[in-house]
DNA sequence: TTCGTCATGTAATGGGTTACATGATTAC
DNA sequence: GTAATCATGTAACCCATTACATGACGAA
């Protein structure tokens, strides 16, 4: 299975719902808080050729035509292969780590994914997000014995944060649960 | 005045209360949350290699002796002129935007800088979280007509996160502030 | 004696930004 | 006419990770 890296599942997801030009898909993926907030150019574009040499979007130059040498406007949209790949990642989104940078644009993408993969992603961020937490919490002794008030402090605003995305998630993951005609599970009960 | 990069940054913020290994430094570094959760050893290494070259730092390998050719622990300690480097961040702090990826670091050495610089990159953090928030702010409407109640639910917790941290930041100015003697401000209003 | 951790390093590669270069279109 | 924004692209660079290679030291 090709591996499809964050920014190319993020063009995927973008172009699924409408044909738009590399202009646009900038402006639109930065509109998020996530990863692509300020996406350079020098990325993009590239990035798009390289997915149009893949085949898995096409570019639709508006008429070349009358010999005009002007360099216009190039709308991209998805191909059949494009959308074959999308819906592949859309159904198998992993629990790897890799998947940490990935999980805004998953998120992004819910309204296209199945219930069962939903939660699957959610409850692996939420691994990953314990795990992070356990390790820092070994930490914590060390920390408050170099007793500096400030780096103590940073540390407990870095928990503190860590800590309410996980209860935003366990929120999520049971509304999933629910919806899923599951009883709730005692989720929150393991931290 | 030479540029210094975050990771040289903390590098000499690190080594400024004691020498340590390369290993070691790793370790200390990789406690926090922040940005060097898990710093390679092929970042770490050329970095100290670079920093020697620079004369930031020493490098004490102990006793090269008897002509042993085992490459052993190798000591870090800054140097004069990384001690005069430090000082000269740290009470330089600037406004500028690459200050964001620094904050962290600049935070963790508060103890060594003074209150007004302290002041300033706190200061600063927010100016720069607020700005974000506005321009996300102008994103809502568009996010809401778009309407898939996920992307908007991710677009809500992004900015709650930043809103707690802008809150976070407030308590800390304030603070500063009426350890400096003035009136606490009405810090929070222009929000 | 073997496993875990301490310890140092290089080469290849990846994935991004910055700076640069160009030009069309729209609004004032 | 001129400024802002729309629009596309390349080249140079930066900084980090991954994979690899090596080896010491202590404990079971």
């Amino acid at each position: 299975m090709a591996k499809t890296d964050v920014l190319t599942l993020a063009i995927l997801g973008i172009l699924e719902t409408s044909p738009l030009h590399g202009y646009q898909i900038r402006k639109q993926l930065g509109g998020e808080l996530g990863p692509f907030r300020a996406l350079s150019y020098g990325s993009l574009y590239p990035a798009l050729k390289r997915m149009v040499g893949e085949g898995l979007i096409g570019a639709d130059a508006p008429e070349e035509s009358t010999r005009g040498s002007r360099r216009s406007k190039i709308s991209y949209r998805l191909t059949d292969a494009g959308k074959a790949r999308l819906h592949e990642e859309l159904a198998n989104a992993g629990t790897s780590s890799w998947e940490d940078d990935a999980f805004d644009v998953r998120f992004s993408m819910f309204d296209r994914t199945d219930s069962v993969t939903r939660l699957r992603i959610l409850e692996g961020r939420r691994t990953r997000l314990a795990q992070r937490l356990e390790d820092a919490g070994l930490n914590l002794r060390r920390v408050r014995e170099r007793q500096d008030g400030y780096t103590a402090e940073l540390h407990r605003h870095g928990l503190e944060t860590v800590e309410r995305e996980v209860e935003w998630l366990d929120r999520l993951i049971d509304e999933e649960r629910s919806a899923l005609g599951g009883k709730p599970s005692s989720a929150g009960a393991d931290n």
